[in-house]
DNA sequence: GCATTTCCTGAACAATTGGTCAGGAAATTG
DNA sequence: CAATTTCCTGACCAATTGTTCAGGAAATGC
């Protein structure tokens, strides 16, 4: 109930050196997440069991209590870690800037980071799937504020006749997560249709050049120059 | 582990006739496939318990089981309605169609399917987070086979330059697919992001034109007149 | 070295899980 | 009507769930 994630001052603690204290506590942690990503990425926050995640870790059960609380503590924990990921990536932009350079920016990285943290995008794809009962407070607060800002831009954009006027810029947004997510979501249903073992860098480059073409042209943008 | 679904014949049994016999079973069925589309679009297959789609459909536990023998059944039977309505929707097209025609009614099908059945994307969706243990039938087999025809003919529109050479078909129809099923599988975000209650038809339609429009002009295809 | 904090875990907990089954009610059939 | 099939469910089962906790090992600080 309690949607604390995504809130300010919730600063993770600072990783502390090698060899001083509260190092184990570092290591197993970050180790004891990974597992967890995994398992719920999988079956949800109700359908993953600590024991299944304790098994993941090679720790027993009750290691995670100890380091984490609770089953929610964990959960929480790990939405955490990955919010604060998510949000390092949110990078900055201007009015003055270039609107294709900065669409096909955007969507390289958000590609580039989908692709490497395939379990950390179906983590919270399953939590969103849920209702997002823990995420409402990040998604109404900073990430809302994020969205409306690039909105915002796309907006003046648009009515300098930078950004074809058809444009939506919510939905843009919504558009160009969704077609990047894609590939790390719904990564199984990808490989059974295109009877690949898995995607290769070649894959992916065809894939974020065909993107960038589809978003850019909808935007009665050119591709820019590499 | 055994992968049966959406291979073929496996036609649903025909509805009884109100009144025949078999007409409860047919009627209570439907009732608890309906209550456990909910619990487990929303938990997962591990996550969803059996209490919980119980109590959803105002019914004893053992109900459940008396008709479906199980967990997995239930959900097998479920997901075997789930891709039969789907199935029915994949309509035929030829080269010969106009591709501005194709795509829009394309578009405006998958968005409004999702749309009326969230659920069912979501219950999807889950399934293939997991890794699709269930469906890999069901994907190698019918929809890759649908996904190759279609991919088949957008080739041949392309080197008849009746599609813009940059188009990846596979590639577009995935794009097509994650743009839609956002709105139901990310509802959660849409909404709080837009700061809406629910989306109305004219959300639906915007998007719907939106999405449109740019599919069509990244094809590089005029919007036909409606 | 000793003292203290941190780390760790097996055993036990009540609650919930999916599943079985006997026994009976309700409906359909002849 | 009686016979038969279909429908229904409460009680019980073993297994698993998240969690608590006592007691001790390991690491750290001095």
């Amino acid at each position: 109930m309690s949607d604390i994630i995504g809130e300010p001052g919730r600063a993770d603690a600072v990783t502390p050196a090698e060899g001083a204290a509260g190092a184990i506590r570092a290591r197993n942690e970050a180790h004891i997440l990974t597992a967890a990503e995994g398992v719920f990425a999988a079956h949800g926050y109700r359908g993953g069991s600590l024991q299944a995640i304790a098994d993941a870790a090679e720790l027993p059960r009750s290691n995670l209590l100890y380091y984490f609380g609770s089953k929610r503590g964990l959960y929480v924990a790990l939405l955490e870690r990955t919010m604060a990921r998510w949000n390092a990536l949110l990078d900055e932009i201007t009015v003055e800037d270039d609107p294709a350079t900065v669409l096909t920016r955007f969507i390289h990285a958000k590609l580039a980071l989908v692709r490497r943290h395939p379990q950390a995008s179906r983590l919270f794809a399953s939590e969103i799937l849920q209702g997002a009962p823990l995420l409402q407070a990040y998604l109404r607060g900073p990430l809302r504020e994020w969205v409306d800002t690039r909105a915002a831009i796309f907006e003046r954009w648009r009515s300098e006749g930078r950004l074809d006027v058809r444009v939506e810029p919510r939905a843009l947004i919504f558009l160009i997560w969704s077609a990047t997510q894609h590939y790390a979501d719904y990564e199984a249903q990808v490989l059974a249709l295109t009877g690949r073992e898995q995607l290769s860098d070649a894959d992916d480059r065809r894939i974020a050049d065909f993107l960038c073409h589809m978003i850019l042209s909808g935007c009665g943008l050119q591709t820019p120059g590499t």
